[in-house]
DNA sequence: GTAAGCATGTAAATAGTTACATGATTGG
DNA sequence: CCAATCATGTAACTATTTACATGCTTAC
């Protein structure tokens, strides 16, 4: 149940239309919790009902029409008792890592050439990553606010590191 | 679509029972790709329909009673099939992650402790690993089939190492 | 006035989780 | 016989994805 949660942060960061939100999740936020526009507006309108977010007044409540939302006390109170709960890691569940466990009963036919499409991806996320690093966080953040946010972003940045380096050792020992 | 292929990959290293597959999602290929005994009996009823594994004879087709199944080559030739295929790495999701986001905005109350939780946890997991290497891949294997499993295996180790470490260095961090 | 793109949504299908039901076997 | 455990399954719900529908705004 975080996708929510994801949406409450995200407007508490800035209140936003439903696009605005989706763009968003497509940069910043959807590094973490990925989502679509059709859950982003499912959730908005589930939240609304809720009486945990609210339509801004300007916005005229018409299709097509922009919509923008804000979180509502009884929103930030919700928000503040999900982070406070204890929850366990996900288990892994890994497509690469299951394939290759597949490939090696079936046979590793073309497995070279999608572990080095996989390598230049996560090279580019990692890229990515950096140059927020550089624009954000450089020098390092001194509020606890911040502190925070720039930890997120290195487990981004470390998340890519490591997949960097099992598929560089991947590649090299398949090769010899 | 994964988990028909998980099952495939796991009754090719061996026929099984529904509840097998269960205890051996449990251990090993659910470490890559985890799932329940429901979703498992679900699917193994569709693969049984559509030709890709069958119940060994021997079983009673009777509620309660054990029954076994085997791949077909249809199924084999699905999986190797599917191992061929590109599929981009999924967008992460990670509870843990966006909380911490949250908690920048919300606060940080009780975050220490949970991110001390999660440490043990991953430590344990990547135990776990260890042992597994130790008594599957000690010495360094030399078929092109176990040279394979070891990098699954390898990935599972790397992955705790980098929670290990990002946990390590998010609560000195905080602390601070 | 019409095409491109902005913006919000609906519908249907698949995937995954949680809770419960039922029968078989074995040890006391 | 009764409890525990093995074994298979159903039902209902929640989450996620994919495909499509509709209206508004702006630039040509």
């Amino acid at each position: 149940m975080s996708l929510p949660h994801a949406i409450l942060t995200a407007l508490l960061e800035k209140p936003s239309s439903g696009l605005e939100l989706t763009r968003r999740f497509d940069r910043s936020i959807g590094y973490f919790w990925s989502s679509t526009h059709q859950q982003i507006y499912r959730e908005l309108g589930k939240l609304e009902q809720a009486g945990r977010i609210r339509a801004l007044p300007a916005a005229v409540p018409a299709r097509g029409q922009k919509k923008e939302y804000e979180v509502l006390p009884a929103g930030r109170e919700e928000l503040a008792a999900w982070v406070a709960l204890p929850e366990d890691p996900r288990p892994v569940r890994d497509p690469l890592l299951l394939r290759m466990r597949a490939a090696a009963v079936v046979g590793a036919e073309g497995m070279d050439a999608e572990l080095r499409r996989h390598l230049t991806l996560h090279e580019s996320q990692l890229a990515e990553y950096r140059e927020i690093e550089e624009r954000n966080f450089t020098p390092a953040p001194t509020s606890d606010e911040d502190r925070l946010r720039y930890l997120v972003l290195r487990g981004g940045i470390d998340l890519e590191t490591f997949w960097i380096s099992w598929l560089t050792r991947s590649i090299a020992d398949l090769d010899g």
